[in-house]
DNA sequence: AATTGATTAAAACAAGTGTTTAAATCAATT
DNA sequence: AATTGATTTAAACACTTGTTTTAATCAATT
């Protein structure tokens, strides 16, 4: 028995690479274990297929970041004072940020893919709903004459904004307009824009 | 000689659909010929290549979207009344919502695509970009206490959250909730929601 | 009725796709 | 040293991709 681990963790980083750069949907196995250094067959003897490949991919970062944006929830629920909407905004918007800045710049790129390539992160994004639920709940507590459509309408749009940024090469933004911010800055901006949106009178 | 339109016509109606429906990476020629009921060679006699017959499928319809947008815009500065941060981003984001009301449903999910699959759609973001910066400058106008800088990060992020409620099969909105709600209803959420943030402090 | 030029059609092109197979290689245990 | 079971490899699978070619078809003009 052998536990090298090895070779399939040179696959998911090298489809993170490739993903992030090219897109899901024109990234072909080949181009993914040519980076990696392997073979087309290693891909499906440790995951079995693209489907699944693409799934563990994802997988491995979502959950540290869903789950730092629950004890940030939880924290804030914890907490006797009240809670406002720039915090609400922060506890669901900054763990990404934080993740990605202890990460490899890829999995940004990655991440960007999550909401624009919904043929292929359907499944991904709908195995972690539980996570919009319980912050839309907290959004009504905290802005209780929004009606819950008008919750779930704001969160996405908030999820939108953030999906366009995470893009390394997305036409709107530029590399020197992107890359002038720090992250933490980026951070900052986006969470006054959507704290103040989420706050908008109900009319 | 013979100006039949008539099959290109029946193309670009079939690229829409097919494009809304399964993204622009996921679709084939043979696809959309299937649908249109022609031959794989026609869409290369009438438009070149696969990327040309892409750029005519949007190009069609940004056109008379940037029209109506600027002439919002000109008549917002032609008043002599102070523009109001909501008149602007009514100007910025309406013309698409009403135009997607006159026309079929495929054309609202042909431009989720837009922002969604930039790998194919940046030449086509590229070239329509000056009105955007038409935009920039109003915006600044209004809200002078905010940079260069902060403006356009806030015109991204206004963009974003147009682009992921375009998408008619967004895992984020199951279908109940987006038919639920009219168009002129997601119009004024999505405008007020934009116009809070892009209002926001500059700090 | 014949000719012209635009349009369509079927077929083939070379290249690339995800997946499977079967043999080779490797490290560790007997 | 031989055996075992996990891992890697090269090759082939059947199929799809965008594009090109060549011949057929069409409507209109001569």
């Amino acid at each position: 028995m052998q536990n090298d681990q090895h070779t399939s963790e040179n696959i998911l980083c090298a489809a993170e690479e490739v993903f992030a750069d090219n897109g899901i949907a024109a990234t072909s196995l080949r181009a993914i274990v040519k980076k990696a250094g392997a073979n087309v067959a290693a891909i499906h003897y440790h995951f079995g297929s693209k489907e699944a490949l693409i799934r563990a991919v994802f997988h491995r970062h979502i959950e540290p970041i869903n789950n730092e944006r629950l004890a940030l929830l939880n924290a804030l629920e914890a907490d006797t004072s009240p809670i406002t909407m720039e915090q609400l905004v922060h506890a669901f918007l900054a763990p990404m940020f934080h993740y990605f800045a202890r990460q490899p710049q890829r999995v940004r790129g990655l991440f960007a893919r999550l909401h624009s390539e919904p043929q292929w992160t359907r499944p991904i994004l709908q195995q972690h709903h539980k996570i919009l639920e319980r912050f839309q709940q907290a959004f009504m507590h905290v802005a209780p004459e929004l009606s819950a459509g008008q919750v779930r309408f704001r969160m996405t749009f908030m999820m939108g904004s953030m999906g366009i940024i995470l893009s390394p090469n997305h036409p709107l933004l530029n590399g020197e307009q992107r890359e002038a911010q720090t992250m933490e800055k980026m951070l900052s901006e986006i969470i006054k824009f959507n704290a103040a949106g989420m706050a908008a009178q109900a009319k």
